[in-house]
DNA sequence: CACGATGTTCCCTG
DNA sequence: CCAGGGAACATCGT
């Protein structure tokens, strides 16, 4: 389910339910996959992990693209005291975080359960396609796998010239692969992809060399911003009252509501939309108005 | 029963 | 080493 817009909505779930709390008890379940290649990355693995968790208290939590993490300081007796505990989650295809009572009782498919007095969080994973990391260290340091991370969408840093360059560097790919670069893009995904293809007038199947000049790449550019910022205050509830669930009202003008209906019409041309495979993803585009011939 | 799903990573080829 | 394409991962709902 998640792009970044996602992401931050079941962050803030987590984070609006149990901010400054502490942990009672943490319930880590190894089989699941989202475990994969953890004991490499944390020493004593998922037992030492639980373990550290509980009496910890949540201090932070943050957002980068389809990354999440949240910040813990560990209970006394637990390691060097002015270490700190991160926990990242990436939700791969059919994570989602909830907050549930604090009798709950654990789930087919729940990774992580932290049980804090008035709820217990939850991660849930039915293919088990995200991934917890975790990482112990000094408050002013970061974990490895949070060094070095993409400009986000919404950063000054993230230029009309970036996109250029990067669409020229891939010049031979489908425009709509290179949307899902998530080095480049962190965030975007499948529907975010379609829908910025879709409003910027640009087929998903164009050679992304043919994007790369200043004109378009403007374009492209500011259309990636604004179905970013639209999103995070649709979906995320960005600046106001986090949304009950993911169900939330989606403009029908979006291509959004459109794109998975059968006979589903442009919401600008009224015309039949189109679905195929592009850049290894199905795509939905109106063929009325981006066209492959001319960009 | 078959197909495909809002994602990432590994492997192969040129 | 790079760019690009395809398969694999695992489960569920239509």
């Amino acid at each position: 389910m998640p792009e970044l817009a996602e992401v931050d909505f079941f962050r803030r779930r987590w984070w609006e339910a149990a901010a400054r709390q502490t942990v009672l008890s943490a319930e880590i379940n190894p089989p699941s996959r989202v475990f994969r290649s953890f004991a490499k990355e944390f020493a004593g693995g998922t037992t030492a992990l639980a373990k550290t968790l509980s009496g910890a208290k949540l201090t932070d939590s943050a957002t980068h693209g389809k990354q999440m993490w949240f910040v813990f300081k560990p209970g006394a007796g637990n390691g060097k005291p002015k270490e700190l505990l991160w926990l990242g989650i990436h939700l791969g295809m059919t994570g989602h975080l909830r907050a549930e009572l604090p009798d709950y009782r654990a789930q087919k498919h729940d990774a992580i359960i932290l049980r804090f007095s008035k709820h217990a969080l939850v991660f849930n994973d039915a293919r088990q396609f995200g991934r917890v990391r975790a990482w112990l260290g000094a408050a002013k340091e970061r974990p490895p796998w949070l060094r070095d991370l993409p400009n986000e969408i919404l950063s000054s840093a993230f230029t009309p010239e970036l996109v250029r360059s990067v669409c020229a560097r891939h010049a031979r790919a489908p425009l709509k692969a290179v949307l899902l670069d998530q080095s480049y893009f962190p965030g975007i995904g499948n529907w975010m992809a379609d829908e910025i293809l879709w409003r910027a007038s640009l087929h998903p199947a164009l050679p992304a060399g043919r994007a790369a000049t200043q004109v378009i790449a403007k374009k492209l550019h500011a259309t990636i911003q604004q179905v970013t910022r639209d999103a995070l205050r649709v979906i995320a509830g960005q600046g106001k009252k986090l949304p009950p669930d993911l169900n939330v009202h989606i403009p029908d003008t979006w291509l959004f509501n459109h794109r998975w209906e059968k006979g589903g019409l442009c919401p600008k041309t009224k015309n039949p939309l189109h679905r195929a495979e592009i850049g290894g993803r199905t795509s939905c585009w109106s063929p009325a108005r981006q066209k492959l011939g001319q960009a």
